[in-house]
DNA sequence: TTGACTAACTTGTATATACAAGTTAGTCTA
DNA sequence: TAGACTAACTTGTATATACAAGTTAGTCAA
C-alpha cells in the first residue's frame, strides 16, 4: 500500500469488486484518471496494466478501458497462495492435521527436484487438510534445511509460509506448478476421504525465494470433486 | 516484431531458449542493455518485465536479473492457444474429426453462458482430437452467429481460429477458463478412447474479442492421462 | 443520401530526468 | 578482528514530453 500505482490499482479494483463499477462500464480516460488521482499518466498506466493483467479490465487502443465481469472465486488454486490464506476466507471450516514431521536424507529423486547435494538435509512434512469435516487435500512438503534451519510441528499445524515470511524473513518470489491427474495411491486412500473416487488431482510446485534460489518442493493432492482451477489468459 | 521492446524481448528470450544464456546467469544491467540495444532504460525495462512475467528471468532490486530454467512444454493448455497451433509443433501426429456441425437455437443455459437474447442463433461444433491414433480430446464449441455469420464444416476440420483471425479479421482478446474434473458422460465414452479411465478433465472457456464482446463458449474434455497444465506464478 | 475527410478524442510507444531503495565490496575505525 | 560506514553499483518509482496509431462523431462536398 505504499506505491502510488498500487493505491490506484486497489482503489479501482475495489470499485469493481463492490459494484460501484460494473461489467461494461468504461473507465475515465488515462488523462482524466491522472488528473483526479494527482498522478502522471505513466503511473495511471502502470495501475491499469496491472488491472488488465488480473482480469479486471480490458484496454482497447483509441477507445478506452472497459470493466470486465469479476466472479468471486470460492476456492482457487491459481496464483501463489498458501492454504492458510485460503482458509482465512473460509472461516473456521478448515482444519490441518500433521501426519508426518521429520528431517530426512533426501532420496535421489528428491535431491534432483530440490537441486541439493548429498549431504544437505530436508524437512519432510505431510499434512491433511479437512474442510467441513471431510479430508480433501493431502499436502506433502519438502523444504531445504539450508534455508529453514528450524521447524516445529506446531508451525506446521498453523502455517509454514507465515513462519517463513514473518519470523525467518524469507521472501517467496515465484513458483512453477504442474497440474496432472493420477490414480489415488494407498496413502491417498488411507489419509483422505476418497470413497467412490477413482482419480486425484496432483499439483506439483517448485517454490523459489526472492533471490531465485529453490527452497521448497510441494506435492498437493486434491480430491477431484473439490478441485477447481480458474485462469485468465490473454492472447499473445 | 515491430515494437522495439518486443524485439528486445525476443532477442533475449531466444538467447535463453537456445542455451546462449543458461539458468543462473545474470543479465547485463538495464543501463548496459539500454546502451547495447540503443534504447532508453524504460524500453529495456518493458522488455524485462515481459520476460519476468513469462518466467524467463527473475528481477531482484539492487542486484539484477537472473535467468531461470525454462523447460520446453510438451503439451500445455496454459495461455490462450488453439489446438491447431499446438499441433503444428507436433507435426502430423494429430487429426481432427468433426462429429457435429449445425446452427442451433441455444438452450437457456447456453444463452446465459453466451449472454445472448432468445432470437440470436449459435453455431454448435463438436470435434474429436486424435493424437498418435488415440482419440484424446472432445471439443465442444459454441460461437455466436452475430460475430461469425458464415462457417463451414471444412473450416472446422482445419482451424476455426485461423479462419476467424485471418479471414474474418476478428481479433481474439482474452479468455476466462475453468478447469474441473468430472465423470465421463456416455458421449465422452462413445467419442473418445476412455477404456480404463474413470474421470475426465473439463476445461470451460469464455472467449472474448478484442473489443471485449463475448463471442464463444468452449468446453474441452481431455482424457486425464494426457492432460498436463503448467503454470508460472509470482507472489503477490 | 452517401462517402470522404477531418478534428478531437482515446491508448501505445519511446525518450529523458530525478530520486528512492536495495546490494555489494572495500575501507576505515575502535 | 569485528563492525560500522561509505561509495558505487543495481533496480524501483514518478514525472514530463513527444509523437504514433486507433476510434468516433461531425462536416462538407459530390
Amino acid at each position: 500500500m505504499k506505491n502510488k500505482f498500487m493505491k490506484i490499482y486497489e482503489n479501482i479494483s475495489k470499485q469493481i469488486l463492490d459494484g460501484r463499477l460494473i461489467a461494461g462500464d468504461m473507465l475515465p480516460s488515462e488523462n482524466e484518471l491522472a488528473e483526479s488521482h494527482s498522478a502522471s499518466r505513466e503511473t495511471i498506466r502502470k495501475a491499469l496494466k496491472m488491472l488488465s493483467e488480473d482480469g479486471y479490465i480490458h484496454k482497447v487502443q483509441g477507445k478506452g478501458s472497459i470493466v470486465l465481469e469479476m466472479k468471486r472465486l470460492d476456492f482457487p488454486v491459481s496464483g501463489l497462495v498458501s492454504f492458510k490464506e485460503l482458509t482465512q476466507k473460509m472461516g473456521e471450516r478448515a482444519k490441518t492435521y500433521v501426519e508426518t514431521f521429520e528431517k530426512i536424507n533426501p532420496s535421489p529423486a528428491l535431491q534432483e527436484a530440490l537441486k541439493q547435494t548429498e549431504d544437505e538435509l530436508v524437512w519432510k512434512v505431510i499434512r491433511v487438510r479437512e474442510i467441513d469435516g471431510e479430508r480433501i487435500i493431502l499436502d506433502k512438503d519438502f523444504l531445504a534445511e539450508k534455508y529453514v534451519p528450524l521447524l516445529t510441528i506446531d508451525i506446521c499445524r498453523k502455517s509454514i509460509y507465515e513462519y517463513l515470511e514473518e519470523d525467518l524473513g524469507l521472501s517467496i518470489g515465484f513458483a512453477k506448478k504442474e497440474i496432472t491427474i493420477e490414480e489415488p495411491t494407498k496413502e491417498d486412500r488411507k489419509l483422505l476421504d476418497l470413497e467412490g473416487f477413482h482419480s486425484i488431482v496432483v499439483v506439483k510446485s517448485h517454490v523459489y525465494l526472492d533471490n531465485a534460489s529453490l527452497f521448497q518442493f510441494t506435492e498437493s493432492r486434491h480430491r477431484p470433486d473439490k478441485f477447481r482451477f480458474v485462469d485468465f489468459a490473454r492472447r499473445k
